[in-house]
DNA sequence: AAATTACGTCAACAGTACTGACATAATCAC
DNA sequence: GTGATTATGTCAGTACTGTTGACGTAATTT
């Protein structure tokens, strides 16, 4: 059973005593873990993937943006996006339009079939989020908001407020 | 540059006027993308990846579960386990002892190799949390952990209590 | 004119997941 | 006890998503 050279099994359940906050690391993990699941079945019909998903989503919410930026965003490879990308594009989920100033450019836009899977995918993640809500009896949703943000990396915070606007109370409005 | 029966590009972005919260799915997506980064370095030094760091995660939690337990709560198949499991008990961070009851069963333990290891990839996405707490200003924490929680799918939520206690309230050596 | 940039593509490979099948040992039900 | 079921391990094959490095083309910049 053990190997000849096995350290000893250690038989006490690590703890926050070490000073590290196993809790929330693991709500993170069993919260996100449910959280992508959700649209798994969706895309199984199409025959997509979450890579699909998270290509998809940029796209509508920053329609226009370059492959380039796309990439940074992701933080994936070209190679990586390449793949997805082209199948979006073969099914006519996503279009690419020569960026008008610079023309090597390709900007990524959501065409109207793109834009109902992408609300289609959305759709069950945010009932999840909103019952979450509710059931946590949280009053002050922009908390929530203001702690998910800060565990992003600063540097790359730019990255989240790129978006329109109407996030939570006024959030964007004002700054 | 668009084929022939491309639909038409939408250039407006998606927004939560669609009843469907995308500042909340994405601010979920940035920051679980960067919470998993912060043990990769340390991960690739061993010749491990994500998987090897799940497993370990729940094995330093719950001393003695058995294979099928673990494979219940990472929500993974018999064979993706199978290849991680082997390479941490031959690189002695986990060792199996057989089930004292049941003798088929293999329950699971870390060596003291195995909960340094635990703690080292712990310690920046502890640190991470603790700094997230703290720049958004949270004074509630248990309002994030209730919210956390209800993300997860309410049958698994017994996953989530089995582990010692101290969760929230004042955790313990209320620091 | 030369260097750089944006993008696309090819080849090769790694990690993690899947399914289905089969084997072994131990336990449970009758 | 015999048979069915359970827990685990393993084999074969496959899919998806990610990686690196190299190369080509067109467009822009210097």
């Amino acid at each position: 059973m053990t190997s000849p050279a096995a350290g000893k099994p250690i038989r006490t359940a690590i703890t926050d005593e070490d000073d590290i906050d196993f809790a929330i690391i693991e709500l993170f993990f069993f919260a996100y873990r449910d959280f992508t699941s959700d649209p798994d079945q969706i895309l199984a019909d199409y025959g997509f993937g979450r890579a699909h998903h998270r290509v998809l989503h940029f796209v509508n919410r920053r329609p226009g943006l370059t492959v380039a930026e796309l990439l940074d965003v992701l933080k994936i490879t070209k190679q990586s996006l390449a793949r997805v990308l082209k199948q979006l594009i073969d099914t006519d989920h996503i279009v690419q339009l020569q960026g008008p100033r610079d023309r090597r450019q390709r900007e990524l836009y959501p065409t109207a079939k793109g834009r109902a899977l992408a609300l289609a995918l959305a759709r069950p993640q945010s009932r999840r989020i909103r019952a979450a809500l509710e059931d946590s009896g949280t009053t002050d949703r922009a908390s929530i908001e203001r702690f998910l943000e800060a565990m992003v990396n600063p540097e790359l915070r730019a990255q989240i407020d790129i978006v329109p606007a109407q996030t939570s109370g006024k959030k964007n409005g004002d700054h």
